[in-house]
RNA sequence: GCGCGCUUAGCUCAGCGGUAGAGCAACUCGUUUACACCGAGUGGGUCGGGGGUUCAACUCCCUCAGCGCGCACCA
C-alpha cells in the first residue's frame, strides 16, 4: 500500500468502478445475484437539484444522508433503487437566464421572442445539468442513472399532461377570476407559498374619505397604509357587535374620494376587529386577498385600479397612470389639504414580495387556473385538504421530526386554493386549447383547425409534485411503479416542506389513490460557523467540491453527517472537514499496519485456525456490540449517532487499543500467535470497512479492494 | 396573535430519571512495528434563571428570560 492517501485519484477511480460494475441499477444487482428478485424493496427519489446553477454545500448534505440509507439498504440486500433527476425550475431558471442576457445583450425575452429565448433557456439548463450531474458523482452518490429523469423531458411532459386533464375531469383544476399575487417585476401570477414577507416601517393613515353629496362628511373614519387602493373600495366593514356602528350597517353612500367619486355601502362582517384603528375597515375587493374573500360573503361588486405594471388606472383623477407609491404621497397631501386626515402614525409592516424576483406583490383579479383544495371528489367525497391530513394521521406517512407533522397541518388548515398558471414561458404549458368559447384539456392538442393553447405555463411544483411516480414512469403501469411504489422514503430539507412534501402528497392522493412513501426525513440547513446562512454577499460559502478536491468526498460527507440530526440546522466550518479528513488517513494507516504485518506463514487453514479462538475474544464481542448499536441508530434515521459511534470506535478502540495490544505479539509472538493476531486485526477492519462503506465509501472501498481484490464492498452483506 | 425549536466545558454538539460526555481548541510529556493529518496525559461545566414532582432531575412538570424559526394578521 501507498505510503499516503491519494484522495482525487482514488476517488475518482472507485467511482467508475462502480458505475461499470453496475451495481447501482437494482435489475444489474439481480442479474448478477448479488440482491435476491424477490428481495423487499427499498425506494427513494433525489430531491432534484434545480438547474439553475450549481450544486452547494446544501445538496452534498442530502447526497450524503441519502446515500447512508440507499448503501445500507442495498448492502442489506434490499432491492434498492435511488432515482436521480433535475428540476427545470421554471420561475428561478427563466429569471436567471433573461438577467444574463439584459446584462450581456440589453435585451429581454420580448426582444428574443418566445422561441429564441426558450432556446437559450434550453441551452444554459443543459450546461447547468451537466454540471450538476458531475458534481453529485464526485460526492460518491449511489445513483441508478439509467433511470435519470428531468421534470420537463418527454416522459415528464406526458405525466404532467395526464394529471392535468384527470384533475380537470374530476373538477379539481378549474379556471377563474379571482384576487391573485401578481409579481410586478416578474409579470406573472405566484402561489401563496412563493411570497417572502419584508418587514418595512410604513404609515398607518385614519382619515375620512370624504364629502358625501349632500356635503356633509362621510361618517364614518378608516385606517390604511395603502391609501392610493381606495378609489377600489366598494364598501366599508364593521365587526356586527360594533356599537358605534351600527345604525350605518346595510347603507349605501356615494362619497367624494380626493376628486374621484366613488361607491362603498357599510357592511358587518366577524373577521373586523374592533380595536384594530377605528374598528372600520375599508374594503378594496380587487386588491387584497382577504378584502376579496369579504366581498365573497357580502356579494360586493370589486373595482381594478390597479394594473399588471403597479399603475394606477382610475379615470380622470389625480393619480392616473401614477405607480402606485407616488400615488400614495400624492393622495395623502390631498387628504391634508381637504383637512381628511386624523392621524398618522408610524407602523411595523410587512410587505409582500416575490420570493424568486424580490419584486412588490400587488394582489388583482386575473382569469387564472387553481386547484380546488376544497372540493369534495371522487367515490369518497372527500376533499384535497381532507385527504392530505389523513394521509399522515393515519394514510401511513410518518415525518421526522414528528413537530414537522404539525407545522404541515397548520399549513394545510391555513391553505387556500392553489394557483398553478404562470406568465412565464420557461416550463410546462397548460395543455388546454381555446376555440372561441369551446375550451379543450386533453394529453394531446384537439383535432380540426383552430384551436389555440393557453400561452400559460404551470407552477413548476405542478410537475414536482408528480415525482414520486413519474419517475417510475406513470402513466404507464410499469414493473418499476408496481415494485418501487410507494417510495419508502422521502429525504429533504425541511423548508420545501410545504412546496414540495405536502404537493407530492396531494398529487398522490389523487392520481395514485395512495401515500406517495411511507416516511419523510427532513434535514436542515447547512450553515457557516457563526450559524449565518451562506450567500454570495456574506462570503461565507463553502463549496462541497472545493473541500472533496481538498481533503475527499468521504471527509467532506462525514463532517455533513456528525452532528447533524434531523430537523436541525448544522454549522460547518473548514476545520471540522479537516478533522473528518484526518479519519481518512488514520483508516488508512490501520489498513496499512494491518497489512505490513501480514505474517509470511498466513494462508486460508491458518484463518482457519484461528477462527475457533477468535470467536470467543471480547474484541468480537465489541465488534459485533458496535454493529447492532450502530445498526439500530441507522434504522432509527439516526445518521450522526451511527457516524460518531464508528468514528469513536476505529480510532479510538480499534487504533489506540488493540493494534497497540497487539503490537508485541506480532512482533514477537509464535507462528501461531502472529497468525491469531493478524486474523483478529483483519477481521476488526473488514467488519469496520463494511459500517463506515456508507457513511465513507471511496475509502473503505479501496482499501477492501486491497484485502479483497475481485469483489466489491458495495454489495457485500452489511 | 398561534405554534415550534434551542440554551450542557472556550467553540460545535451528544446525553434526556440513577455519582456530568465527545470532537475541536488549550496545556504537559512523548519520535517505541502504521499514522505528527500521531500517541499518552492534564486542566476546564453550580447542564440559562426560579419554582415543583421524586428516595433521586441535565433528563419530567410549571414559570421567566435570551436567541432562532414557521404560520397567520398586518385595515
Amino acid at each position: 500500500m501507498e505510503p499516503r492517501y491519494d484522495v482525487n485519484e482514488v476517488e475518482s477511480r472507485i467511482y467508475k468502478m462502480w458505475e461499470d460494475a453496475g451495481y447501482f441499477n437494482p435489475d444489474t444487482c439481480v442479474e448478477k445475484g448479488v440482491t435476491a428478485k424477490d428481495a423487499e424493496p427499498f425506494s427513494i427519489v433525489l430531491p432534484p437539484p434545480n438547474v439553475t446553477g450549481t450544486l452547494h454545500i446544501g445538496h452534498a448534505a442530502m447526497l450524503a444522508i441519502e446515500d447512508i440509507m440507499v448503501r445500507y439498504a442495498r448492502m442489506n440486500g434490499k432491492r434498492t433503487l435511488w432515482i436521480p433527476g433535475a428540476d427545470h425550475a421554471a420561475i428561478a431558471t427563466q429569471s436567471k437566464v433573461e438577467k444574463d442576457i439584459v446584462k450581456a445583450e440589453g435585451k429581454n425575452r420580448h426582444d428574443l421572442g418566445r422561441e429564441e429565448f426558450l432556446r437559450r433557456v434550453r441551452a444554459f439548463a443543459q450546461e447547468s445539468h451537466d454540471t450538476i450531474v458531475n458534481q453529485v458523482k464526485r460526492m460518491g452518490a449511489s445513483l441508478d442513472w439509467s433511470r435519470e429523469a428531468y421534470t420537463l423531458d418527454d416522459k415528464r411532459e406526458v405525466a404532467v399532461r395526464a394529471a392535468f386533464k384527470k384533475m380537470y375531469d374530476l373538477g379539481l383544476i378549474y379556471r377563474g377570476h379571482r384576487v391573485i399575487n401578481w409579481d410586478v417585476k416578474g409579470q406573472t401570477t405566484i402561489s401563496d407559498d412563493e411570497i417572502v414577507y419584508e418587514e418595512r416601517k410604513a404609515k398607518l393613515y385614519t382619515f375620512r374619505y370624504g364629502k358625501l353629496s349632500d356635503g356633509t362628511d362621510f361618517p364614518i373614519a378608516i385606517s390604511t397604509t395603502r391609501l392610493e387602493t381606495k378609489f377600489g373600495d366598494t364598501a366599508v366593514a364593521v365587526h356586527p357587535s360594533d356599537e358605534r356602528y351600527k345604525q350605518f350597517v346595510g347603507k349605501e353612500f356615494d362619497v367624494n374620494y380626493c376628486g374621484t367619486p366613488i361607491h362603498v355601502k357599510v357592511i358587518a362582517d366577524e373577521s373586523v376587529e374592533k380595536d384594530f384603528g377605528t374598528g372600520a375597515l375599508g374594503v378594496t375587493p380587487a386588491h387584497s386577498m382577504i378584502d376579496w374573500e369579504i366581498a365573497q360573503r357580502h356579494s360586493l361588486p370589486f373595482v381594478q385600479i390597479i394594473d399588471e405594471y403597479g399603475k394606477m388606472t382610475v379615470e380622470n383623477s389625480l393619480v392616473h397612470g401614477k405607480k402606485t407609491a407616488e400615488a400614495r404621497e400624492i393622495v395623502a397631501e390631498e387628504l391634508r389639504t381637504r383637512g381628511l386626515i386624523i392621524k398618522e402614525e408610524e407602523i411595523p409592516q410587512n410587505v409582500a414580495t416575490a420570493e424568486r424576483t424580490g419584486g412588490i406583490i400587488e394582489p388583482l383579479p386575473k382569469l387564472q387556473w387553481f386547484i380546488a383544495v376544497n372540493e369534495p371528489f371522487g367515490d369518497a367525497k372527500k376533499t384535497l385538504k381532507e385527504l392530505m391530513k389523513s394521509a399522515v394521521t393515519d394514510g401511513g406517512i410518518k415525518i421526522l421530526p414528528e413537530r414537522f407533522e404539525r407545522i404541515y397541518f397548520n399549513w394545510i388548515d391555513n391553505l387556500r386554493d392553489w394557483c398553478i398558471s404562470r406568465q412565464i414561458w420557461f416550463g410546462h404549458q397548460i395543455p388546454v386549447w381555446y376555440k372561441g368559447d369551446e375550451i379543450f384539456a386533453g394529453v394531446a392538442a384537439p383535432q380540426g383547425d383552430g384551436w389555440t393553447q393557453d400561452p400559460d405555463t404551470l407552477d413548476t411544483w405542478f410537475s414536482s409534485g408528480l415525482w414520486p411516480f413519474s419517475t417510475l414512469g406513470w402513466p404507464e403501469k410499469t414493473d418499476d411503479l408496481k415494485t418501487y411504489f410507494p417510495n419508502s422514503v422521502l429525504e429533504t430539507g425541511y423548508d420545501i416542506i410545504f412546496f414540495w412534501v405536502a404537493r407530492m402528497i396531494l398529487m398522490s392522493e389523487v392520481l395514485m389513490d395512495d401515500i406517495p412513501f411511507r416516511r419523510v426525513y427532513l434535514h436542515g440547513l447547512v450553515r457557516d460557523d457563526k450559524g449565518r446562512k451562506m450567500s454570495k454577499s456574506l462570503g461565507n460559502i463553502i463549496d462541497p467540491l472545493t473541500m472533496a478536491d481538498k481533503y475527499g468526498a468521504d471527509a467532506t460527507r462525514l463532517s455533513l453527517i456528525i452532528g447533524a440530526s434531523a430537523g436541525n440546522d448544522l454549522k460547518l466550518s473548514e476545520d471540522r472537514v479537516r478533522g473528518y479528513r484526518n479519519f481518512s488517513t488514520k483508516i488508512w494507516n490501520i489498513a496499512r499496519f494491518i497489512q505490513m504485518n501480514k505474517p509470511e506463514t498466513f494462508n486460508d487453514k491458518a484463518r482457519a485456525d484461528a477462527a475457533a479462538s477468535l470467536a470467543v475474544r471480547e474484541e468480537i464481542k465489541e465488534l459485533a456490540a458496535i454493529k447492532a448499536e450502530v445498526a439500530k441508530h441507522i434504522d432509527d434515521f439516526e445518521f450522526h449517532l451511527a457516524g460518531e459511534k464508528l468514528y469513536h470506535y476505529v480510532w479510538h478502540t480499534l487504533a489506540d487499543k488493540v493494534i497497540e495490544a497487539e503490537k508485541k505479539k506480532l512482533g514477537d509472538g509464535t507462528d501461531a500467535e502472529k497468525n491469531e493476531s493478524y486474523a483478529l486485526l483483519e477481521q476488526l477492519l473488514l467488519g469496520s470497512l463494511k459500517m463506515l462503506h456508507p457513511f465513507m465509501p471511496f475509502i473503505t472501498e479501496e482499501v477492501w479492494q486491497i484485502f479483497h481484490p475481485g469483489t466489491m464492498l458495495m454489495v457485500e452483506k452489511w
